[in-house]
DNA sequence: AACACGGCCAACCGCCTGAAT
DNA sequence: CATTCAGGCGGTTGGCCGTGT
């Protein structure tokens, strides 16, 4: 009845694979294939179980695995397909040739997963964190002193009651002015006021969700993501300059920060203000990098240095489509509210 | 130089699904 | 149909290595 047992369970060795372990492997695979895992390490002599084999193989030996940094055009993908998928890291693999589930996986909990978190995005939902969003949940705790469980159930000090207090006051002001004012800029960018913590509490009023469809609502957007679209400068508002990493250097590029524009590669655009002293990253990564370490390769032309090789300049990148605008409030709220 | 710390990643663990018996 | 296991998958671990003090 049923199957017989793959392997023997006692006796097998486990831990890191030597250069002797790994050249039998390769050698019986490349004389008699791979396929039945359970008999290939007694057949290719190898005191290992097939799992433990199949795993190395897929993993390490097989020839056609690519090595090496993540290029950014992969990069995108992860979090594109991520964003789709989920956890699914074999169905992503798929997707990348030459990139095994386990390596996404690394990648993702070591790089992306931590840069999203610092920009404010939440890496399941690929939304903007609700730990951060979340004044409401603080305002509307009745007792001030008590401790409060934030949403993940951890015991936090309470809060300042004073400052409570003092939001609260702002937040009743604000129930009497304009409830539009984000409508009111033209431009679709972040207002300024929004650095005001009293707008900042106004925003708790909102829902949220409706807040971040809220803000783009004045840009052209192009549609689903995967759709590389070249940016139509043409509807960009006169009174801003674009960025064109073909042409432009790095000095020019800080110099237009005032008036800034970040165009993601689906030719959607926001003017970028300095509320989360992007001036200063920008200085920072001048001081590490000779050169602007841009490219024009993708489809990406005007841009706010997706294409570009350092880390920093990476991190901008993940803000395209609605992210960018998400984390653009993102920052406001990070910045003026928590700090 | 020695130690502590954190990041990285190969490898393991445990669960699930579907196939074999 | 029930049982058993191979294969596959995602989560987690632990050791190595680089960096900071």
């Amino acid at each position: 009845m049923g199957r017989s047992p793959c392997c023997e369970k006692n006796g097998l060795k486990k831990g890191p694979w030597t250069a002797e372990e790994d050249q039998k492997l390769i050698e019986y695979i490349q004389k008699n294939g791979y396929g039945n895992w359970r008999t290939l390490p007694k057949n290719a002599g190898l005191q290992r179980c097939g799992k433990s084999c199949r795993l190395r193989w897929t993993n390490y030996l097989r020839p056609d695995i690519k090595r090496g940094r993540f290029s950014f055009e992969e990069e995108e993908t992860i979090i594109q397909l991520h964003s789709m998928l989920g956890n699914k890291w074999s169905a992503i693999a798929a997707r990348l040739p030459g990139r095994t589930d386990n390596e996404i996986k690394n990648y993702w909990n070591t790089h992306i997963r931590k840069r999203l978190l610092r920009m404010g995005i939440d890496p399941v939902t690929h939304n903007p964190r609700l730990d951060l969003l979340d004044i409401s949940s603080i305002l509307s705790s009745s007792i001030y002193n008590q401790s409060h469980t934030n949403l993940f159930g951890i015991q936090q000090p309470a809060v300042n009651p004073e400052l409570l207090r003092l939001a609260a006051s702002l937040l009743s002001s604000q129930r009497n002015q304009s409830p539009n004012f984000i409508q009111e800029n033209q431009f679709g960018n972040i207002p300024h006021q929004v650095q005001d913590q009293s707008h900042l509490l106004q925003l708790q009023n909102q829902d949220h969700q409706s807040l971040i469809q809220e803000i783009p609502s004045c840009v052209p957007y192009s549609g689903e993501s995967s759709q590389l679209l070249e940016p139509n400068v043409d509807q960009l508002p006169s009174s801003f300059s674009h960025f064109n990493p073909d042409t432009c250097a790095l000095n020019d590029w800080q110099s237009n920060l005032d008036n800034f524009i970040a165009i993601d590669n689906c030719g959607n655009y926001q003017q970028r203000v300095n509320d989360f002293d992007f001036s200063s990253h920008l200085s920072n990564l001048s001081t590490r990098s000779s050169s602007p370490a841009l490219n024009s390769n993708s489809n990406s032309t005007y841009i706010n240095g997706s294409s570009s090789t350092t880390e920093d300049e990476r991190e901008i990148s993940y803000c395209s489509n609605n992210n960018l605008f998400k984390y653009e409030y993102q920052e406001i709220l990070d910045s003026n509210a928590f700090m």
